[in-house]
DNA sequence: ATTTATTTTTAGATTTGCCTAAAAATATAT
DNA sequence: ATATATTTTTAGGCAAATCTAAAAATAAAT
């Protein structure tokens, strides 16, 4: 089946907007996608339609397996070419967004398989966001706290084991959010309090507690 | 500027059809893009309107220069995919065509330019059509091996890389010498070989080690 | 030079994805 | 519980690119 770019840009937005909550609103989506929800919502009909999410009027929506196949193939191919873009092209980490974003949307599967094996097959993309393989498969690298992560050693933020209003509230102040890439630079064993580094940012601490609760991935 | 795929379709069909007549019409583009004549007559007004082409109704068209510029530089975009499916990718030079058709249209010049450099400037695509610069330049008449020749296109022979007694009697006993000017029909991807036309002769077929040796030119 | 055939253009519809403005459903607050 | 605010949906339109069918212009043929 081959969809529209627009209709795998709806696919791929609801299925990151999705993680966290159990059903999606047509607002959180016409915001994600800069459109307006009249828009949303008569897209979503087509969705529907198409067997690719599970949509009541007025109660939200989810994509079903199908659209969530879909939609994780879109993200195979946009992951893949932003690596292609950075590790091949010389591009920049940070200018790669936009062009991924239309190659994403190109049709030929035999062509997202080749180009991950010229890539020899990477696990993460620039971003250190996993790569699902040609199945739909995410190769889950583990997660590990923040506390047994080796120094020196780029990590990226992944999750928050303790998810209070205020560990979030902190972490906020402190600039750290999921995908924030950060490096140990320091453990001090009387307290067990870490020194971080995040780029472009002075050296931060973090107590043994927070530490603890961050959860993050090789980078 | 930006121009949709669909436009940049037509300009590109139109450059190649006004190689060889004076004006087109709007039934050989028609044709050419299995379109009716009516769409392409609304096309034409767009085009005209946007300053791409000259055209008068009942009267024919053709790309002003500026118009050819565009077309030039979706034919290198698409040339530069071809090569990079080729060479880099593993693909077939017969399989390419279509998947080149959907990565011509991507709009970021960064992208096609820093392809260029990854694939080292590359003067020829894998069916021997030659690629213009990023001024949009082609870089004409070197002698290559027929084997990289394009379809249909007037070639002559300008010389014989591999110069042996066999190789130069089996080339008399086909009636091909210096200055011969023949067209390549078709090419077979199961073995290589060629079948050539000459004016007044019957078709011929070459095999892949001949071909290679022979040097053509423009005609 | 008319008639006939062909080519090209116009006129009006269709589809897709988006929009605005107004109505309907749901949520919030007093 | 009723009024108010917010969210979501409907209704109706617009622009792009296509189509069909009919009309107009040009070309070909007797």
């Amino acid at each position: 089946m081959k969809y529209s770019a627009s209709k795998e840009d709806y696919l791929k937005a609801i299925y990151h907007l999705q993680e966290g909550q159990s059903v999606v609103t047509t607002n959180a989506l016409a915001a994600a996608l800069q459109a307006k929800p009249a828009s949303i919502t008569d897209m979503l009909k087509k969705l529907k339609k198409e067997k690719l999410l599970n949509y009541e009027r007025y109660k939200g929506f989810r994509l079903n397996n199908e659209g969530k196949k879909v939609a994780v193939h879109i993200i195979r191919k946009h992951r893949l070419w932003e690596y292609f873009l950075v590790n091949k092209l010389q591009f920049g980490w940070d200018e790669v967004h936009e062009i991924a974003e239309e190659l994403e949307h190109l049709s030929s599967k035999k062509l997202v398989d080749q180009l991950d094996a010229f890539l020899e097959y990477p696990a993460t993309d620039p971003h250190g966001d996993p790569i699902p393989d040609s199945q739909g498969r995410f190769i889950q690298e583990r997660q590990v706290s923040l506390l047994d992560y080796p120094l020196n050693k780029m990590a990226k933020v992944s999750g928050v084991a303790s998810q209070t209003k205020e560990m979030l509230d902190l972490l906020q102040h402190k600039n750290i959010q999921i995908g924030t890439r950060l490096e140990v630079k320091r453990k001090f064993p009387f307290d067990n309090s870490l020194e971080l580094k995040i780029r472009n940012q002075p050296t931060i601490t973090v107590s043994e507690l927070v530490a603890k609760n961050v959860m993050v991935k090789d980078e």
